[in-house]
DNA sequence: TTTTCAAGTATACGCTTGTTTACTCTGGTG
DNA sequence: CACCAGAGTAAACAAGCGTATACTTGAAAA
């Protein structure tokens, strides 16, 4: 076994990842953690101090729907709906929202994931829109976005598995730019 | 102390019934349930059989959005938006979705609540939407129910706190509309 | 009053969790 | 080669969980 705390660290929060998305904090424990990556169980609280900040670290590099947001701003609707359709259709997951959903309810995790949700949907969605009440608006879009999440998760892909796609992302296009608009417009 | 017990089997009820919806079934124990209800923690497990079962029994009489799916169908999107709107401003939340999603990640209390969520909410919608893929479009108008539950719990009422009602729901009633409408109207 | 049976209790079992401790091994350095 | 900082290990810790057991108590029936 050639002896590199880079690499293992590396493999643990690897592992961590996949299994936080996969599983959600709760039911992830520290030993399944460990060996998955084929390490010693003591590493993780070693090297990453606490389970609770190895799912912190493990979150800062969790991608988000940011390729959906950004662009141009006209067209952020749309993109987010044939995000949110694929994902209700086939089941592939946003990380970031899968881990969300599938966290326990611990306050601190809680914490670290509104502020992840916070700066990677929120505000990202928010400072790309023009007009007042950004926020607002953003936050209704963010409902979509996690709701989508959690009844994928409750139900799983089967309910619109086979639906229409283009008519699924019509319905969630109209619905996004409802929550997105600018008022009065 | 009166030995009653149909009436410890109901304070125990009440007491879970509560406790779940406040903090989630992982965060909630039989020592708690049986604390907040005056019991002895051998009761629950002795009247109920175990913690799920106890919990499953809770979402048979949690009560749900029903009040906002029955009546005039045309008018469902206006009630559901009206339903969800205040749900995001005052953070006053429905105990289904609140349980929903505060549960944790076993398999056996997901299903429950997979059960629950299909019979009050989106067979509940659909079982009222005239025309094709009546399920399809109530998965859609569950997203933003689910997701509206989800949001609020994880920011808090903060956000939407100080929105204006009017603009919020007509927001929302478009966005339901767009999720519930019947195809190629 | 005495009997009796279920309601209620105290306690501990068995298990899992995150975490820590004390140890062994290894590869690079002098 | 001898050495040693540090990577990796094995084992146990304390705490908390759901659950089961063996016991005590109280009120209704005889």
């Amino acid at each position: 076994m050639t002896r590199d705390r880079e690499a293992t660290g590396e493999r643990i929060l690897a592992a961590a990842a996949a299994l936080f998305a996969e599983h959600g904090y709760d039911q992830v424990t520290v030993r399944m953690i460990a060996s998955a990556a084929g390490a010693n169980v003591a590493l993780v609280n070693r090297y990453f101090g606490s389970k609770a900040n190895l799912f912190a670290t493990v979150l800062i590099t969790a991608s988000t729907v940011t390729a959906a947001i950004e662009g141009d701003p006209g067209r952020m609707p749309a993109r987010l709906a044939e995000h949110v359709a694929h994902r209700l259709r086939t089941g592939a997951s946003e990380p970031l929202v899968r881990m969300l959903d599938r966290a326990g309810t611990s306050p601190e995790i809680r914490a670290v994931l509104a502020a992840r949700v916070e700066a990677g949907l929120v505000d990202a969605i928010s400072a790309r829109l023009p007009g007042p009440q950004a926020r607002e608006r953003a936050l209704l879009a963010t409902v979509i976005i996690l709701g989508a999440g959690s009844l994928r998760r409750l139900l799983g892909p089967d309910g619109l598995h086979d639906a229409d796609p283009a008519v699924l992302e019509a319905r969630l296009e109209t619905a996004f730019r409802a929550c997105l608009a600018p008022p009065g417009g």
